[in-house]
DNA sequence: CAATGTGTTGAC
DNA sequence: TCAACACATTGG
């Protein structure tokens, strides 16, 4: 929505900067050359510093020989602490490229820490690459049938949802509970301003599917939206089958989804250590309880302003050792 | 010794 | 929040 004010940016002062009058031989070198971009600073060998602030507090993003390159470290670093919004030297990341789709989902899916260590290690670009292949893969990326045992890296599983109703009707969207949303499919960190991404889930035969993944504002829920009805179509799913989802343990950290029908136990179901409990009822989050009525349809309540699901950010106090 | 990046300040 | 600047700390 805000797509159209990001505007940009190079430094309004650059332009006029004077360099150094100097007033005669005595006027040393003593000032270092400024940099025309944002959270770039200049170092007295020449090469770049980047850094972003948080909190009152310098986050160092490492040095740089290329002025360019430490202002799109900066950049990424904008994108993980600050959200959609941020004001960047570069990017405005159109979420609407599959590419650049990737970027994102690989940023937010990374601590603040984890992000900055890349940075400051120059490991990013080379991440994000592996990432890539797991995400928003373009269809050049074949994948195995991932069938059996062998062979390749394993998967770990993330979770399951018992669909409900709504799940399954023509509703076409997979509500995804909060708790698991956030802790495997982290979205974009300032509650608004996040329109989604796209996921690439492989079936077990191979198939990938893909789903535009959302926050909802006004349900307060992350949900799979389009693309969803054509898995519950082919799959026949129905209200009460099991959904899996997991994810390459490797390198590549592929996604797939899984399916199950619904267990023939009437009242309690539960099915190979699949958690088929009922819909959640309540649930606490970063200290904020939660309550979360059934999957209605006309479950319209007021919205209710929670805090929003930012980053604990718990390690960004003073300066971050051994953090990693 | 050179490079890094922290301490610190003042402008915005 | 931010960059400028000085220099303590780090690392080879």
């Amino acid at each position: 929505m805000l797509a159209s004010s990001e505007k940009m940016q190079r430094m309004g002062s650059g332009a006029s900067v004077v360099l150094d009058p100097e007033h005669g031989p005595e006027a040393e070198s003593r000032k270092l050359p400024s940099s025309q971009f944002k959270g770039v600073v200049p170092q007295p060998n020449g090469r770049w510093g980047a850094q972003i602030y948080e909190k009152h507090q310098r986050v160092w993003l490492g040095t740089f020989n290329d002025e360019a390159e430490a202002a799109r470290a900066y950049d990424v670093a904008a994108q993980r602490f600050r959200g959609r919004d941020a004001v960047t030297n570069f990017r405005p990341l159109s979420e609407s490229d599959s590419h650049n789709t990737a970027e994102l989902l690989f940023i937010n899916s990374h601590s603040k820490a984890e992000i900055v260590d890349m940075l400051r290690k120059h490991t990013y670009s080379e991440e994000l690459q592996q990432s890539r292949r797991a995400y928003g893969a373009p269809p050049a990326a074949p994948r195995r049938p991932a069938g059996g045992a062998g062979g390749g890296a394993a998967r770990e599983h993330l979770f399951d949802k018992t669909v409900t109703p709504s799940d399954v009707g023509k509703l076409n969207r997979l509500v995804i509970p909060k708790q698991h949303a956030e802790k495997y499919f982290p979205l974009n960190i300032d509650g608004v301003g996040s329109k989604g991404v796209l996921l690439n889930l492989e079936d077990l035969t191979g198939k990938t599917w893909r789903f535009r993944y959302s926050y909802w504002n006004s349900s307060q829920s992350y949900v799979l939206t389009k693309g969803w009805s054509r898995f519950v179509k082919e799959k026949s799913l129905k209200a009460g089958d099991v959904v899996s989802f997991q994810r390459s343990t490797g390198l590549d950290r592929q996604l797939f989804i899984g399916w199950k029908p619904r267990s023939t136990s009437p009242s309690v179901p539960e099915v190979q250590g699949f958690n088929l409990a009922g819909p959640i009822r309540v649930m606490r989050l970063f200290g904020v309880t939660i309550a979360k009525a059934t999957e209605e349809e006309g479950n319209k309540r007021k919205e209710m302003e929670l805090s929003p699901p930012q980053d604990p950010s718990p390690l960004w106090k003073k300066r971050f050792v051994g953090v990693f």
